[in-house]
DNA sequence: ATTAGCACTCTCGGCGAATGAGTGCTAACG
DNA sequence: CGTTAGCACTCATTCGCCGAGAGTGCTAAT
């Protein structure tokens, strides 16, 4: 017991943290339960397989590793996994040939919603896992220019762009027809308005006009802010994200059972659980990790997600990540997951 | 053999085809083997097991059943089913109810792509099997309007709005800064020559005037041209499709192999060749079905897929389908997709 | 033409033995 | 006192085997 580390309550003497390193190592290899025998070659440190079970069964009181049954190895708990995280783990950092690769699949994309999808597709090619990428939330989106085109029938398409170059649109359904000269009027009337100012703002602001002014407002006037209303209604919920190698995830047998494959597949196509997940992580400032049970959602329970903010110039503007078992080779998909969301900011910010 | 009907070339004896569609519609049912005892119950004519052996050994004779072991049942074969689809069959009309419950998903849908999607949805919904929907193609998708906005750096934002109301954008890096009235002077010259024409059209003289002419035009107009060049090679390709409820298909045991599950959740996720199998199919007027190998993808072997083309007006302008397994539901399949179809067309219609 | 009977084949589930990996405990060792 | 060898013990896994059951094909009788 030279240096003593808290892990829960107890002491755990450095030996037996040694042995915790070389286990959960050595399980992330091969994803069999670690036996004495094995461990105390893995270990490097000379020690009878005798010894280690000493130590092993410590580790078992401490809540750090289990046996699935009476005769196999031992495998890490969350709360093992945790500490390896947390204060055992030696990171693989990546070559610079492998970061020149990845650097690669940034190059050359004109749009914004590219380079967020090609982000998910690195991800998961690189760590075999699934990839995900939440769509950035630009902090400073201004109002831009409104648009209103006549259809046929009393349908409007409304377009609106926004200073970051996004464009929403919108089939707008209403109970008169309007010459194109009134839609230009209206139009005109919201883009003098608005312009340059931030976009919450601008929803604010309207929200506020459509209730208390209503009266006085003429009729041109009122159906224009009626109808920026609901486009961007649209515009504000871009809250969406991609994911890609979702089906990397079923090469992993300990998640083989039909029936979790197939919730987990289905949160993926609902995506919501999977943002708010997400969501949480963005005030973090650097690499993230939920193992397990942690995430709070059962249905990644025995998954491990890895996650990253994105920045541009210092301003967190989105977070990506990796989802696979929670038996992940953590000390090589951290660094991948820290670089990827480096180069997905330089990327963004370039063009 | 009273009213000999070929098969391959073999004259089948009306009661041997009686005994057919009893044994497939027996083996949709319970998707298990069916012998010659149970078929005897079955199909209701009074005969020993034994007579229907005879008959069931006929069947195997001419390929369209066969037995996967020597003491299992007999399973229809993929002549066999074909044989049961285009003349043996007895469609299950859905009731008035059904039709209504699936009309009101088409209900109170503004845009053109959530009804697509909704289409997918309710396809996978009711047959609890994977929908999907190729977008439309607008015959007559006639350019409307095109604007360029810039953006911060050599960027210009390229918007395409067609006489559909679809709206089309792209971000475009050029060679240097252009002034907004630059812009508005090339985005003018390209909505004088071009508003109300057929996209095609378009599309192609824009190719013809950047080889030929390409000496005689001045700079904005070059790069006009180029650029709208750029943003209508994205509106080309909106040769995607929506796919729901791919989960659904983990339920079927006989897909249960990882492997070949994962082969087919790759192919709806890359899409190119789902698609360019019910390109196949927007030909045909009707409902049409691909049983197992006969849709020459190797990954659908053990499924088959069944379309039907939807229409505005006559006009056929895409297709929608389902994909399942082999052992589907025909007669009840068949009416659903058909049904979902028109109410697809229907809605389009409408807005 | 149909059917009953019969021998035959094959799958599937259960049982038990052998295997082998790994453990915990105890006693000996330096 | 920490470490280790030895040993009995526990389980999961594998394999072969057996019997039950389902279904067949053939033959002979109706």
């Amino acid at each position: 017991m030279a240096t003593p580390i808290a892990s829960g309550d107890y002491p755990v003497s450095e030996r037996a943290l040694h042995f915790l390193k070389a286990l959960v190592e050595r399980y992330i290899r091969d994803g069999q339960p670690v036996g004495s025998r094995t461990l105390a070659k893995d270990a490097g440190l000379d020690l009878s397989p005798a010894t280690v079970r000493n130590v092993m069964a410590d580790l078992e009181d401490m809540g750090l590793v289990v046996s699935p049954h009476t005769s196999a190895g031992r495998v890490p708990t969350v709360s093992g996994y945790r500490l390896f995280i947390d204060s055992l783990l030696t990171i693989k950092p990546l070559t610079e040939g492998e970061v020149e690769a990845m650097r690669q699949h940034f190059q050359h994309l004109g749009d914004a919603a590219r380079l967020i999808e090609s982000a998910s597709q690195v991800l998961s090619g690189v760590t075999h896992m699934a990839g995900v990428v939440m769509l950035p939330r630009h902090e400073r989106n201004a109002f831009r220019q409104i648009e209103f085109l006549p259809l046929s029938g009393e349908r409007v398409l409304a377009i609106l762009v926004t200073s970051e170059g996004e464009v929403h649109n919108r089939v707008i359904h209403i109970d008169r027809r309007y010459t194109p000269s009134e839609l230009e009027q209206a139009a005109n009337l919201l883009n003098q308005m608005f312009t340059g100012q931030d976009m919450r703002e601008v929803r604010k602001r309207l929200l506020a006009d459509l209730k208390s002014t209503h009266a006085r407002m003429d009729e041109i006037m009122m159906r224009a802010v009626d109808m920026a209303q609901r486009v961007l209604e649209a515009a504000e919920r871009p809250d969406d994200c991609y994911i890609a190698g979702q089906t990397n995830l079923m090469e992993f047998t300990e998640l083989c059972s039909m029936e979790r494959l197939r919730q987990l597949f289905d949160a993926f196509t609902k995506k919501s659980e999977i943002l708010h997940l997400l969501d949480r992580c963005i005030e973090a400032d650097g690499v993230q990790i939920f193992i397990g049970e942690e995430s709070g959602y059962q249905l990644l329970d025995d998954c491990s997600l890895v996650t990253a903010p994105y920045r541009i110039d210092d301003q967190v503007i989105g977070v990506l990540g990796v989802i696979g078992p929670t038996r992940m080779d953590y000390p090589r998909v951290i660094p991948i997951v820290d670089v990827t969301a480096r180069l997905l900011g330089a990327a963004l910010k370039q063009q």
